[in-house]
DNA sequence: CGAATCACCTGATCGC
DNA sequence: TGCGATCAGGTGATTC
């Protein structure tokens, strides 16, 4: 989505930017300081956009349902809208309302970005950044560990059970009892879901849209998510199915012993 | 204290 | 066909 909105928006002057309505999880503050603005850049950290316009910073979370749009008509549960000086309308539409929409502190700050873990695609993302983080929280699940956002930022329930099948590791496993090899494994596993997840332009399960309109395509590449019954790619056997913090987690038994 | 559960909200799907 | 129950990409508050 970062790099979609940044296609659409960088170099844009916005015309006028307004609520369509006043809250999402957050309330939406006015918009009115980023009329006129031109928009510098989109920049992400973990799973919060943030938009660098002249006097501004807007920060955005998609929740489980947002998306950004450049599209001509409005939609149903569209709750910002850009008009963009060359005509164009950007709009960020979230049927549920779980994200948000906020503007950054004058210092470019916002509470919501204060205890963030490393992004999991920087140098600072280690096996060993997560074997710290098990040793802190030795009875968490590894899965949960990694859906921490403060111990590494922007993994999903989506990913973190990828991830979990890509480096061989039951998604139950106590933390604690992990070794250091199994943390460099998941680790790198981690980068290269998210890294391939990206490439493919995300994954669209229900109504998820690229900025563009199209349908992300990683969703036809998924190992174990959303395949309960189906037969694990790699040996053949039925993908699991369990819940863990809540979230609906996918494994293989067989090739997931780690 | 840490970890599980609930709450937020709308829509799609499933079983009856 | 209709209706209630359940589930869904996330996060933060509450409960145990």
């Amino acid at each position: 989505m970062r790099t979609g909105l940044e296609l659409a928006l960088r170099g844009a002057t916005i015309a006028t930017a307004r609520r369509l309505r006043p809250d999402l999880r957050t309330p939406i503050p006015a918009l009115g300081i980023l009329a006129g603005a031109m928009v510098h850049g989109v920049r992400r950290r973990a799973k919060y956009l943030l938009i660098d316009c002249d006097g501004a910073v807007v920060l955005n979370h998609l929740g489980m349902t947002g998306m950004w749009r450049v599209d001509g008509r409005r939609r149903e549960h569209d709750h910002v809208e850009l008009r963009l000086a060359d005509g164009r309308r950007l709009a960020f539409n979230d049927a549920r309302r779980f994200g948000l929409l906020e503007l950054c502190r004058a210092d470019g700050g916002h509470p919501a970005l204060d205890a963030l873990g490393p992004e999991p695609l920087a140098d600072a993302f280690t096996g060993a950044v997560l074997a710290a983080a098990a040793a802190r929280h030795p009875r968490c699940a590894v899965k949960a560990l990694i859906m921490d956002q403060r111990v590494v930022a922007g993994v999903g329930n989506i990913y973190a059970s990828e991830a979990c099948f890509r480096a061989g590791i039951r998604p139950l496993r106590s933390a604690g009892a992990l070794a250091r090899n199994g943390y460099d494994r998941l680790a790198e596993a981690i980068r290269v879901i998210l890294a391939e997840a990206i490439a493919a332009g995300g994954s669209t399960i229900g109504d998820y849209r690229q900025v563009n309109g199209m349908s992300g395509r990683f969703q036809h590449r998924f190992a174990v998510y959303g395949r309960t019954g189906q037969p694990c790619q790699a040996c053949g056997t039925a993908i699991s199915t369990t819940a863990i913090a809540g979230r609906s987690t996918f494994w293989c038994r067989s090739c997931q012993r780690g």
